[in-house]
DNA sequence: GACGGATTAGACAATGGTGTCTATTTTGAC
DNA sequence: GTCAAAATAGACACCATTGTCTAATCCGTC
């Protein structure tokens, strides 16, 4: 009674190595019950019955819970990467209005890659287990805040080159910014809440407005701050 | 031989009820444990005998683990709470340079209160915990970084007050700060690292730096307004 | 319909953790 | 020195979990 229990089988399910259907939902149902649980806390009874599977097909396709583990960090990082490359394809190089441009890039960017599911799970697991597996946090730091970090270093060069940003760091300056992006939502989803549109819209403006303050360029209208250092001096 | 071994059963312990030295000496082993490997992973053994003490001393102090558990949270924010007074406390309110002053306050919030011991513990622990206690989410978001959130921006409001920044949203203001200051550090503090006071001193500067020019009062008039009101006074 | 690989439920031993109990020793105060 | 409270080691029952094994069942393919 409190054991897996399987509802229909799917009967289109293919067999192939690579992405068997079950493998997914396996891998789906760990990485739920590990970022609830930690390592520790997730019992492989429970992963089974969430991915309506059991415990020995679990067993079968993973050798063992740490295999299980490994192969649910390695497949996440690699999702939450591709999202990554795919929101950096879409900044426009010659918009109109940066500040706009700025701040959908960053709600997309919060959206898609920092508080969606992925992104939590793999901050808190790093938290997590970090320090049991090091290899784990190193994995984390290069392919995750490390790329998004130099992506978009290499954008605000380009946006200084073009004359629209004033920056001397640019690495500073990206950290810089997804530090202010996420002010606001990291006590957010730190917990398990997902920031609605509307206060990750909010918070992405007040920090591109505040990030603005810092490195932009006066564009002749905006230049309150300027003329009235001109003028009292 | 793998159980707890008690070394010298130190004789000048007193035997109060508030801070009984075997008491405190659990509430640490506890602490670090917890923090090691969450509340699932730590073994009631370890502690005790991280804390050179038997288990059974644990359960005579401590009803249940869960007992001990949340002891160990209130005590660390407890102490966590003190150090930020303290610190608060000692910023001035008349001093001549607002980078230096910033910069010095910042660093000593970082090494006092977040990227200590304590404060890598509770954040850690919230992360982990936190969906399962809901609670301690709760009191954590209101001690901690609630608290420092309005105290800082109870400091901008003043600082305001005397021009030397120009905040429109305190509280806004307040939460940037801090995301700034912690943009090069959160890397470093969310393994296990801690960070020198060389990186301490040099990310607190570049944040500072990028604060004030976001929402720094150009520095002509500082020192006169501040004299004048000392004058006046 | 028959075959073979995947999947299933369930039993199983081994392990390790929690919380209790007891008999003994230590400790500080008197 | 005596005494009571606190602390100790160790045994204990109980439970959850891991990983293995087996016999039965499902599935797509031939």
């Amino acid at each position: 009674m409190k054991k897996p229990k399987v509802p229909q089988p799917k009967p289109g399910g293919p067999t192939q190595k690579g992405q068997c259907a079950k493998r997914v939902s396996i891998l789906d149902a760990a990485a739920e019950v590990f970022c609830r649980k930690g390592f520790a806390g997730a019992s492989i009874d429970e992963i089974a019955m969430e991915a309506c599977v059991s415990r020995q097909t679990v067993y079968n396709h993973y050798r063992e819970k740490e295999t299980l583990f490994m192969a649910v960090v390695q497949d996440i990082l690699d999702r939450a990467n591709a999202a990554l490359f795919s929101i950096l394809a879409t900044f426009p190089d010659n918009g109109h209005n940066l500040e706009d441009d700025l701040t959908a890039f960053a709600v997309r960017l919060n959206r898609n890659c920092v508080c969606n599911h992925d992104g939590k799970f793999i901050r808190k697991l790093v938290q997590t287990e970090g320090e049991r597996y090091p290899h784990l946090f190193e994995i984390w730091r290069q392919q995750g805040p490390g790329k998004i970090g130099t992506a978009l270093a290499a954008l605000f060069a380009r946006l200084s080159h073009v004359a629209r940003l004033d920056i001397d760091d640019f690495d500073l300056a990206a950290k810089q910014f997804l530090a202010l992006v996420n002010a606001d939502l990291q006590m957010i989803s730190f917990f398990g809440g997902t920031p609605t549109d509307d206060e990750l819209e909010k918070s992405a403006r007040a920090a591109v407005r505040t990030f603005l303050r810092a490195y932009g360029r006066p564009p002749a209208r905006e230049a309150g701050v300027e003329e009235l250092r001109e003028e009292t001096a």
